[in-house]
DNA sequence: TTAGCTGCAAAAGGTTTGCAAATTA
DNA sequence: TAATTTGCAAACCTTTTGCAGCTAA
C-alpha cells in the first residue's frame, strides 16, 4: 500500500542528536554509520562495536552502548530480543515483527499489518495497546518443522 | 469451552522425574512444591531458590537451576521472558500468552485461542509454526495508556 | 554399588556504572 | 568555559559449569 519510506540518513540522525543538545563526535558518527550500513540486518551491540573499531580501534564498548541508548531515547533506534543472547538493534523506521525458528535460528520479518487483527482484539478485550515489537515470536520454520503430511484439501 | 484441566500434582511430577531415570531428593521435591505453590504466579529461578531455602537453607542456586532445566526437558515446566531481567518459570499445563505493560510491568494472561487467527495466517503465509510462548507481548495497559479521548464513532 | 545429585566456587555473557580525562560547542 | 562524551576498569545480574563428595535406588 504505502511505498517504502525514504531511508533516513546519517545526517538526519546526527541532527536529531544535535537537536537534543548532544554533541557529534567521531565515535558517534561511526556508530550511526555502522547502523545505517546494516539497515537490513539485525546487529548486536557487539557487532556495532566491531564495526566501529574496524575504523577507530580505541572505541570502548560502553561508549557504543551509551550511544545506542541515546539513539533509542530519541526514537531513532530500537532494540529487540530475537532469542536468548544479545539484543539486536535496528533503525526504528518501519514497524515489523520477527519470527525466529527455535531450531535453525532463522529470522523472518513480517509486516506489522498482519498483527492488526490481534492487536485490535487485545485492545478491545483487555484495554491493552500492543506496541512495536520488543520480543520475537518463536516457533519452527518450514524447513525445521517435522515433515508432516500436506494439509488435506 | 474445555473445563479447567485437573491440576497436576507434586507426585505426578516426581513420577515423571523417576520415569526418566531421575532420583527424588529432598531438594527436588521442595523445588517442585515451590513451583506448585505458585501455580498462578510467574516465579523467577531466584524466587524458587528462596522458597526452597526457606525450608532447607543450604540449597545451592545451581541445583535449583538444574532441576528446573530437567523439568523443562520433561515438558513439565516452561520458562518465558516477560521483560528484561530474569526468566520466569511456570507449569506447562495450560497454554497462554502474556501481555506486559512497559510502564507498570503489569502482567495480563490471555488465552491461547485468541492467537489462532494470527498463527494460522503466519503458517499459511510463511510456513512458520508459532509455538508456545517464549516471550511476552509488550505495550501499555489501560491504566498506563495516555488518557486519549474515546475512539470516535 | 553406581549412576545421578549436590554444594561450592568460579566463570561466562551481556550490559551498566563510576570516574577522571578529553572533547565539543 | 561549561557541558557533554569518552576510555578504562570494575561491577552487575542472571545463568552455567567443573569438580569432588554425597546419596538414592
Amino acid at each position: 500500500m504505502s511505498p517504502a519510506p525514504p531511508p533516513i540518513t546519517v545526517e538526519e540522525i546526527l541532527d536529531a542528536l544535535r537537536l537534543a543538545g548532544g554533541r557529534i563526535t567521531t565515535t558517534r558518527r561511526a556508530t550511526v554509520e555502522a547502523l545505517l550500513a546494516h539497515t537490513d540486518r539485525h546487529v548486536s551491540a557487539e557487532e556495532v562495536v566491531e564495526a566501529v573499531r574496524a575504523r577507530y580501534s580505541d572505541v570502548a564498548e560502553s561508549t557504543v552502548y551509551r550511544t545506542l541508548a541515546t539513539l533509542e531515547e530519541l526514537g531513532v533506534v530500537t532494540h529487540l530480543h530475537l532469542d536468548h543472547g544479545p539484543a539486536t538493534f535496528h533503525l526504528a523506521d518501519h514497524p515489523h515483527r520477527h519470527l525466529v525458528c527455535r531450531a535453525c535460528h532463522a529470522v523472518i520479518e513480517t509486516p506489522a499489518e498482519l498483527y492488526t487483527g490481534l492487536t485490535g482484539e487485545l485492545e478491545r478485550r483487555f484495554g491493552f495497546t500492543v506496541e512495536d515489537e520488543h520480543f520475537a515470536l518463536t516457533g519452527l520454520c518450514r524447513a525445521c518443522r517435522p515433515a508432516a503430511g500436506a494439509t488435506p484439501p
